[in-house]
DNA sequence: TAATGACTAGGTCGATTGACCTAAGCTGTC
DNA sequence: GACAGCTTAGGTCAATCGACCTAGTCATTA
């Protein structure tokens, strides 16, 4: 069962990252079994002998995507350890304005998870445990010890809900993403009360 | 034609509305011709008599939407001319996260604008003018004159994204809404240098 | 009166959908 | 050799879709 155990492993996951594809380049309506199949090169009936129902593939390529994301976060932060916190917050706000300007496919697929998310609950739960993961190790790849009772939260609170919103405002915002990181970046330093940040 | 040219405007006007409510609640998918005109009460033919193809419907929806959501704003600010600044900031800005925390229709008729937005270029566009209108009122009616080169624009970097970045995330976030309206208030009043902000 | 704009009620067309089914082939493990 | 898991290739089913069409009604305008 060794090749089998790898290759059910490698077949659902290129059903959810074809998935992924079509979601994002066609949205929800545009992601059916058939294009599916079409797009993982295997028979409509090989894909519904894996994932059973439309729904199926939906809610699992939602959890494999959250993954990623939160998977591509610990990457970028091993490289950046022992950066002093301004260079980190500034690094790490500057990738999250990035996906704005460019419009990643990771954010394609976001805004198609949060129409889909303001009608399937399930959908919701799902991003909302995300999220909270997500920018509780955001926070913490800035600061990892907490100066301030509740300046983690605080932290939290101010970058998730920025960057995410930057991802679909930033084209139409006056200022050059380089300024507005700068801006976030000092917002941010004022929240930490260290010598590194200033008046 | 005193009275078709009313009912001119208003059948169309009927017409989007139901349709604005169906892609509220189902989504692009679920937005066809056919339960358009059952929604809108009249005859399939004559929906197509007034918006020849689902993309006419689309469009003038999109304009549609962001007229009544300026319409909104500007509604609310006549109301708030005469507050102080601090005042002024921080009621806006508790409006603008209570889409978030209560998803309101016009949020969940946004998150439908977004996935349209990043396969229709038409709307795209649309929805970025829109959002530059949008934001550049609401820093005028926190500050309407420019104490300092540059602060309506910062002000507007600040603030869209922060809100509708919320209106997503803050379901997710460790901090109640009245919390963070409080540090987002602190944030932007710290940006205006008038004896109203501290440290 | 003739024309026009708004509207109803119905039908047709090809195309697509999700769900479900069957019969058969293949490749490892027990 | 039996069995389980994976895969293909096809088919059926009712339902829906957008687009297009026609024939007719009704009120207002010119």
């Amino acid at each position: 069962m060794t090749d089998q155990a790898t290759q059910r492993g490698t077949t659902k996951a290129r059903i959810l990252d074809h998935a992924l594809t079509l979601l994002r380049d066609s949205g929800d309506a545009g992601l059916t079994m058939r294009r599916l199949a079409d797009a993982a090169q295997m028979s409509l009936g090989n894909l519904q002998y894996h994932y059973k129902t439309r729904d199926d593939v939906l809610t699992a390529m939602v959890g494999l995507h959250f993954e990623s994301c939160i998977a591509d976060l610990d990457a970028v932060m091993i490289d950046l350890k022992d950066l002093p916190v301004r260079e980190r917050a500034g690094f790490l706000i500057r990738l999250g304005l990035k996906h704005g300007v460019e419009l990643t496919d990771m954010c394609r697929i976001f805004r198609e998870l949060w129409a889909i998310s303001s009608r399937n609950e399930k959908v919701h739960q799902a991003m909302m445990a995300y999220y909270a993961r997500f920018s509780e190790r955001l926070a913490t790849s800035v600061m990892d010890e907490e100066a301030v009772p509740g300046l983690q939260a605080r932290l939290q609170c101010l970058m998730l809900p920025f960057l995410e919103g930057y991802s679909i405002t930033g084209p139409a915002l006056p200022m050059p993403m380089e300024d507005v990181a700068t801006m976030l970046t000092d917002i941010v330093m004022n929240q930490i009360p260290e010598p590194s940040g200033h008046a």
